[in-house]
DNA sequence: CGGGATCCGTTATGATACTG
DNA sequence: CAGTATCATAACGGATCCCG
């Protein structure tokens, strides 16, 4: 054998996931929510009730089309309640569900490491590009 | 006014970010690690060091080339070490950091809410297709 | 107002072949 | 073993026009 021996018994890392079927859960959970309006639009909707203008208004950039596909994918899975009122103009009202404000909580766990640790990956980034531009 | 008022003072939901700011490093996160790959390979990088070949092997359905990319990144990032040894045939390492191993804990939050709610989702999703279906 | 339908460029990902 | 390079394609996302 010419490769050094990995040391083994590395302490278990606390929180995470230990079953397999755990891994595709996650990716798909991820493949779901990742993209990139969904934790927005939910984040949106975790303040209150919105209209679809009032989203698109708020959400700024997004386009007419993905917002529509946002919507229906989060009422899809049952996150977003959709609300016609037959007036005139129509009205839509979104609202997330039970499920819906459950996933908040997660996601806003990962929002809280993705703002404690931007800065050290952003160093990291200039570190390895450095390196990597010479 | 034609259209109904909505409800205000919806109760606050717990654990939903406040700052405007907070949305998008979520999204920048969500982004960067939301791809088809990342999470999985934190998930077995979390379960101790591997070699390039070994987490392909583990990952199974992964390319060759999306193992690289996805491991550079989090290289990049700070979330990964990576050892060559100057060995032949040559052997490489990754391993997480302690910013890699912190983030396995957000995103097992994100999996646990995945598994807990895998199932809820498949029925609201059939429920909505079989209406969409009439 | 709240979409649906369509077109089209960009990006992400996979398959394959080659290399130190 | 651990990549790199190239090609092909599928998914994503924006712009635009149209409708009840």
């Amino acid at each position: 054998m010419t490769t050094p021996k990995r040391q083994e018994g590395t302490s278990p890392t606390p929180g995470m996931l230990h079953v397999p079927g755990d891994c595709r859960a996650v990716t798909e959970l991820l493949g779901r929510v990742g993209d990139k309006w969904t934790v927005l639009v939910v984040n949106t909707l975790g303040r209150g009730p919105r209209r679809f203008n009032e989203l698109k208004r708020e959400l700024g950039s997004i386009s007419q089309r993905m917002l529509t596909l946002t919507l229906r994918a989060l009422e899809r899975d049952g996150l977003v309640t959709r609300t016609v009122f037959p007036t005139v103009p129509p009205r839509v009202d979104y609202e997330l569900t039970g499920l819906g404000r459950s996933l908040l909580e997660p996601v806003s766990a990962l929002g809280g490491w993705a703002v404690s640790n931007r800065e050290a990956i952003a160093k990291a980034r200039q570190r390895f590009d450095r390196r990597a531009g010479v």
